[in-house]
DNA sequence: TGCTGTAAACGAATGATGTTCGTTTAGAGT
DNA sequence: ACTCTAAACGAACATCATTCGTTTACAGCA
């Protein structure tokens, strides 16, 4: 089944495609798979899998080090999931599915979170936020670079901007660890009441 | 043109349906647009425009108030959009298309965080972090409730957490305005050097 | 009123694509 | 050798986006 993950080299694919990588009619995937909305989704446990995100072992309750260092571990292995297939987001998120191997990954935050002293309340608000950076981090890094092109500006202070930023991966790295910063920084009030 | 957003109802869209909706034939439009990507173009733009994301008067410097109000706005306006227009996030984030429409947004947050102190090096950066929180927020608003449904979760903090949190839109809502305050506390923190 | 030019609608056709179904092949276990 | 099962196969379909040459509707103008 990695054959398919070959195509993911061209950023669409379709069942022909994935018939010919494997030497075989059409037809025949469909003794093994039932849609090609099936497919997307063995693709991406196969990202969550090989990227290890979904823990092998049991749940994270005990581990070692401060919390912050493990969510950011985490959250940036996530992102590196998609970041080593980035024609894949944009079928993932079409298809809207959920595997099973994703929810190992938030059981796995939300340990973590609690243990740091998140008050229930805001625990899944959190872990929704932390999703939402990763999955528009992952989306920025699939998005061309012309998105950011000079010449579609009209303010003076994003011209300067974008000339000064990097391109293409460099940037979205730099932005993606500017908002794990403060993303972190944010949870870490939270964790001890107010705003101080 | 505005009759294709009858058909964002059930989260496709064929030519053959836009067609019928206009009482013609599906050859017909295409004396008006010339592929089914122009059309995705034309109702993220329309999108905007309803929405009042794009500034209709020049730009923004000279706008009275705090900055992060302004910024706290203009996000969540842009959410919005997205909001009332759920079923259209899968398609404009698989169309990788950027309209100037969107442009005009950026300018202006641009201008604001500028006026704000945000230093120059980390502009594109910050903007590229709000930009992924507001679509990762639009993408949760997108998901199914089912991704949250308490029996795919084996973990007992994260159990717990979703039976505290509300359903739907109002945790989604929830979650983006949590998202909101830290991400304009840690812009506030980067305006002024250090972490303290 | 009749002529003309243009923009839009039309229908038929085409090529991709996902999917179904009944049949056939190959091989493992007895 | 016989049987059972899983997998491959080819021939269909249905759905879609898109193209092309033709025809209609109508506005401007003589």
């Amino acid at each position: 089944m990695a054959a398919l993950r070959l195509v993911d080299g061209t950023g669409e694919f379709t069942i022909a495609q994935v018939a010919d990588a494997l030497r075989v009619r059409p037809s025949s995937l469909y003794n093994h798979v039932s849609s090609k909305g099936e497919i997307v989704e063995a693709m991406r446990s196969l990202v969550f899998r090989e990227g290890g995100v979904s823990r092998e072992g049991g749940l994270a309750a005990g581990d070692s080090g401060p919390w912050e260092q493990t969510v950011r571990a985490m959250l940036r292995r996530y992102r590196e999931c998609f970041a080593r297939h980035q024609r894949l987001i944009p079928l993932v998120t079409a298809y809207t599915v959920s595997s099973p191997e994703v929810m190992g990954m938030y059981d796995e935050l939300a340990e973590t979170l609690r243990a740091a002293d998140v008050p229930d309340g805001q625990l899944l608000d959190v872990i929704t936020m932390c999703d939402s950076v990763v999955f528009g981090a992952a989306l920025d890094l699939a998005a061309p670079d012309e998105v950011w092109a000079v010449d579609q500006a009209r303010s003076p202070a994003l011209i300067a901007a974008i000339q000064q930023a990097g391109s293409g991966r460099q940037r979205s790295d730099r932005a993606f660890d500017l908002a794990l910063d403060i993303l972190i920084a944010g949870i870490a009030r939270l964790a001890d009441g107010g705003q101080p």
